[in-house]
DNA sequence: ACTCGATTTCATTTTTTATTGAAATAGATG
DNA sequence: CATCTATTTCAATAAAAAATGAAATCGAGT
């Protein structure tokens, strides 16, 4: 190897500087709701392209396996994230960044949030049930501490409508 | 060992059903603002405890280590959700689970989303400006999906501090 | 209906994250 | 101020999560 030059991946060709800003926002963002990396990093090279890109391409430009740009497409088209294009001339599919970034937060407070507070308040029912085993004055504080954090839910519940609604506007 | 009778970890108390439902709950909660599962166990004995609990009970009753019960404490202090409470007596600290659930939802609003927000904007601004080095087209596309993003995240920005009002009461 | 490239699946491997526990520190008590 | 217990720290280890890539599947073109 010739001295001074430093071994990259052989397939990866070098990212642009807006590319990598936007990869590493993304891939913020996207762990906060709980999707991997390599999530991240797709949605991140397609948001800033300027055209649709096929897996090939993705994988060649992040270095990812086709696995993980197989799975990763799959979960970003589940939520709205990224719609598959038709190009023309083109046998393999193409895949764009939708803009609409509302769609999954949308799916995230729809599919996650809500679902779990539902279970939450399930459960508190199961726990005032279940407290009424304990001595009177047990019971009473166990009881004032659940309906502190039922009220609390409560509210969350009734938050979240009110956030699609501004986040769709 | 008699027949019938299952191995059990030798220092663990049996934990009661409601202690059960508690724990899962929260371990839930706090995986969802990226808290481990053994903060969220701590959370949820100590939520349901009738009394304030010393490191060495926390620590029997969850079959968790020493270091785990120590920090995780710490965090939960440091984020408002338990504090300590003095015994008469008793050398030991003892924790309490401070019942303002909203504490620490606004914690994380402040200290997660908030900066996470105020970080991407930023990127934006950056990214904007890299943007302008691409062809005329590409550049008008970009900017496009920047004015969105940018758009998106003061719409969350100025939606924050409301629902902080909410969830403080 | 066969071929061949594209895509998906999933068992294995790698990486990341969380937990453990021994050693260091702190701090109360006589 | 010496001793002893409680607590913290942190390097090592274990557990969990994500990425890999070979094999299976799909599906368009002939």
């Amino acid at each position: 190897m010739p001295a001074g030059l430093k071994e990259t991946a052989p397939e990866t060709s070098a990212l642009s500087e807006l590319e990598v800003e936007s990869i590493e926002m993304f891939i913020g963002f996207f762990k906060l709701i709980g999707l991997q990396k390599s999530i991240g990093e797709i949605y991140g090279v397609l948001f800033v392209s300027p055209r649709a890109l096929s897996m090939e391409e993705i994988i060649d430009r992040l270095g990812i396996s086709l696995g993980a740009a197989s799975q990763g497409l799959k979960v970003l088209r589940s939520v709205g994230a990224v719609k598959a294009v038709y190009v023309p001339g083109e046998r393999r599919d193409h895949f764009a960044a939708d803009l609409e970034l509302s769609k999954f937060a949308t799916a995230f407070i729809k599919e996650d949030l809500q679902p779990r507070l539902d279970r939450a308040l399930q459960r508190i029912e199961m726990m005032e049930s279940l407290a009424e085993e304990m001595s009177p004055m047990d019971r009473a504080a166990a009881e004032e501490r659940l309906e502190k954090l039922k009220h609390w839910l409560e509210r969350g519940e009734k938050m979240l409508p009110w956030i699609l609604k501004f986040l769709v506007h």
